[in-house]
DNA sequence: AAAATGACTTGATCCTGATCAAGAATTTCT
DNA sequence: AGAAATTCTTGATCAGGATCAAGTCATTTT
């Protein structure tokens, strides 16, 4: 056996240059060099399984994490034992940013399938882009994108009623599938109706009311998780506000 | 005149040395020289007027910039005319994070009032904080922060009642101003009722009607503009969102 | 397979806060 | 100063979505 060409599978998988996700994740936009040096300093652990924590509210915060596969919800406990749902998350995505601030992470995060993730030491980090602009210019692009996706949440949570939001939500859904190579009209949601409801500000009962409602307006199929979208467009026009998706077909 | 240790006060006004809020800006935690440093690429214009723009939605982006006296409103134009207010800004509190990610402005920033603001080239903060960490780790802090302050915001609007969303409202300012050496419980809010109303996600008529029993209840005094805390502590009761505030003196 | 558990749906009712409407106070304009 | 335009307040009514309650379906346990 000659060593050299030898790799295993795993070997393969592992690596940033070799990830399917890298156009979406940290590397994006970075040089094959500098991937390869990014690379160097990310840790793969073993998967977590449903319900597991990737880390706790209050947990000290040494890493943060991107998804490779599976799903995580992120959320916030509040004082009074409830808690607010912030994200779902999706293969490629970074979380634990809100933790840079002092050390900390003020927000829990866990798995709702079983779930791969890279964990990227900050403090290595944030070293590494020191050295290399185009790291630390994608760091500083991720934050602000974080905090324009924070942004646009806020006015769904302020201004929206509910059949835009859960509109929102299924659309954010079906582009980032998209994005990934997965169907942008048929998926398998991971969170229960509760956490849709958490995350959207509404009732659990209005979630599912709406589910039925679109149903019945043939927005969409629905069976417990899988989701088949069949009319995207309106979908689109619920969001945008204008009561123009009503008025063309009012209920059922 | 010995012209060496003559300095004129406009001079000794616009150095972040000399600045007050240098504790709560961006050379918080950073050293003599590199404050020296940061302080070199920062401009410092005209001060804008009540109702000027400090830029624009779809204005392309070039500085980070930092209130250094009067107030600023920004918010984010929704497609149907509307807007979402998305943050009262005070003097050391840095805005503009948001656009980064694409080098341009998706939300907008106007002045509430007569406002100075510090210009920050983004491309030359960018590459100081390449060659300075502790200013890099200060930029990650604060974008790490803006997050942390969105999510808090949106457990606010996706969680909290009427009079939770006003108490909170309140008791920021309250904060932000005993920060910046002034009275935590006597101020003048910059705002119009209905810029608090579409920023906590209620209609103008609540908001009022809210202002009148907060007053009623002996929590605050209220006259226009101008407020006066004067239960700070059942304020913080009702923000928990425990009624226990609600119990021991309901209504009035 | 039966029973238990938890997730989801559906219906009935209630309540918070929106909307509509009008008047009062304040600021701006001429 | 007087008129006009805003902003704010207050009252009356309405509605969207929460809450309460019960039942259905799916999954897990024994």
């Amino acid at each position: 056996m000659t060593s050299r060409k030898v790799v295993s599978f795993e070997n393969i998988k592992v690596a940033c240059k070799n990830c399917s996700l890298s156009t979406l994740c940290l590397p994006m936009g970075l040089s094959p060099d500098d991937v390869e040096r990014l690379d160097s300093i990310i840790k793969r652990g073993r998967p977590y399984h449903r319900g597991d924590h990737l880390y706790r509210g209050g947990d000290k915060f040494h890493s943060l994490r991107v998804i490779t596969s599976g799903s995580v919800k992120t959320y916030s406990p509040n004082e009074d034992g409830g808690e607010q749902v912030l994200g779902f998350h999706l293969p490629g995505e970074l979380i634990g940013l809100d933790a840079i601030l002092d050390d900390n992470h003020n927000c829990a995060a866990i798995a709702l399938e079983t779930t791969a993730v890279c964990e990227i030491p900050f403090t290595q980090l944030e070293s590494l882009s020191s050295i290399m602009p185009s790291l630390q210019h994608q760091m500083y692009r991720l934050l602000s994108r974080e905090i324009g996706q924070d942004t646009e949440m806020l006015t769904l949570l302020g201004k929206k009623s509910a059949e835009e939001r859960l509109a929102s939500f299924l659309l954010s859904f079906s582009e980032r599938f998209k994005q990934r190579g997965f169907s942008a009209s048929d998926f398998f949601l991971s969170m229960s109706r509760h956490e849709i409801g958490n995350y959207l500000g509404l009732a659990v009962e209005t979630v599912s009311r709406l589910f039925t409602r679109f149903q019945d307006e043939s927005l969409l199929h629905v069976e417990r998780k899988h989701v088949q979208l069949q009319d995207i467009p309106r979908l689109y026009e619920i969001v945008q506000g204008s009561d123009s998706a009503k008025s063309s077909q009012s209920r059922g």
